[in-house]
DNA sequence: CATTCATATGGGAAATTTTCCTATATATTT
DNA sequence: AAATATATAGGAAAATTTCCCATATGAATG
């Protein structure tokens, strides 16, 4: 923990030394924090056992293992590590991911500087913390893509990936041996299920989501 | 290299067991080969220098670091090393990738078991090998996708981007304030250009090369 | 300077695809 | 036995896409 009066240590992960840099600053400027920095999870799994920091900032998308893989290594080695994830993209489908993974905080780039401060502070009280703009597209998207994709059936799947795939309907019919009229209809119902507006954004929630890849 | 009477050493990168187990068995029963397996990229650079392959067989798409830059840090290495490329896709997008970063060789999961072998030895002999499918696809799409992407005009390209992030013709034609008939036809003219036969195939060509993300 | 060429714009008509509604068959669950 | 979910597919209307064409504009070229 850090029941002494030393400070508090923070261990700062990212591949990208200016976004560490920006990060050491405003935590610097927000309190007295005693910062370790380094680029790979890998090495963050490394020192986490010698250095115990109190809190752990965490970038998820970096060459090697990855943040996620990162958060799971340190949850693994000691369960009241306390990280906090920094995504660099805007949405957050990597939210359920990063807390099952054992994360206790998501910010993005995109969170204002005292959120990212403020995210440390209440993370260190061992409290958890979701970033607002976070907060807001996910409730925007009430449902998550696994969730929608979940309620599709064995054959609704099965088609979803074809069409996924860029398999065009009459493609589709000719290898599952059935009417065009049977895979057009399966597709409008996919559609629906998994809320699309069209084929392309279907496309994009299966690549998302492993599925298929680009 | 192995100039002395021993067997000639293999490395066998794969996240899959049973991939690496079919691999093996393909290569025993070809030549007697001593073959050392690992599951990552990251291993397979830990014991490269001290197992000193006559060549690695290195799958691309694994967890961790990924094998082209798997391939990156043994080329590094060592410069001599042949690094045959198994890709688990069926589409050659990473063959100038992979020979970019110091591979020898690139074979699918989809070559016959006796091409695996044959390149694995052509290999070894020193000279380079691309699987025969592979070759074929190659042929066929000469183009890459930045050479296509290359010949589209600055609308086209525009279009291209909001077509592939999922907005419909006439949501385009809105925000362009264009007719649906013009989009349309740029979109059609788009489609031509990089052969692509349908607008998932578009959008994935964009996701592919960072233009857009899924 | 006239001409050629690429590009941007859109109309018209045909072809294709998608949607919506309906219906039947089958298997599962209650 | 009845209700429910799923797979199948037809018909008709609606929407989209393609193909061919035409015009306008600006840049490049002889």
């Amino acid at each position: 923990m850090n029941t002494g009066g030393d400070k508090t240590k923070l261990l700062l992960v990212d591949d990208h030394a200016i976004v560490r840099a920006g990060f050491r600053y405003l935590l610097e400027s927000d309190a007295d924090y005693e910062i370790r920095e380094v680029d790979t999870a890998e090495e963050a799994c490394r020192i986490y056992s010698e250095y115990k920091p109190d809190a752990v900032i965490m970038d998820l998308l970096m060459p090697g293992m990855g943040g996620l893989q990162g958060v799971r290594h340190i949850h693994a080695k000691d369960n009241n590590a306390k990280v906090l994830v920094l995504s660099m993209r805007d949405d957050p489908i990597y939210v359920s991911q990063a807390t099952k993974a054992g994360a206790q905080g998501y910010v993005t780039k995109r969170s204002a500087p005292e959120e990212l401060t403020k995210a440390v502070a209440v993370l260190i009280k061992g409290n958890n913390y979701l970033s607002a703009d976070i907060a807001k597209l996910k409730n925007k998207s009430s449902k998550t893509d696994q969730e929608k994709i979940d309620t599709l059936s064995e054959r609704e799947f099965e088609i979803f990936c074809l069409l996924a795939e860029g398999n065009t309907v009459v493609n589709i019919s000719e290898d599952l041996h059935l009417s065009p009229k049977t895979v057009s209809n399966h597709r409008t119902r996919i559609m629906h299920k998994l809320q699309a507006t069209n084929i392309v954004e279907l496309s994009r929630m299966a690549i998302r989501n492993g599925l298929i890849e680009a």
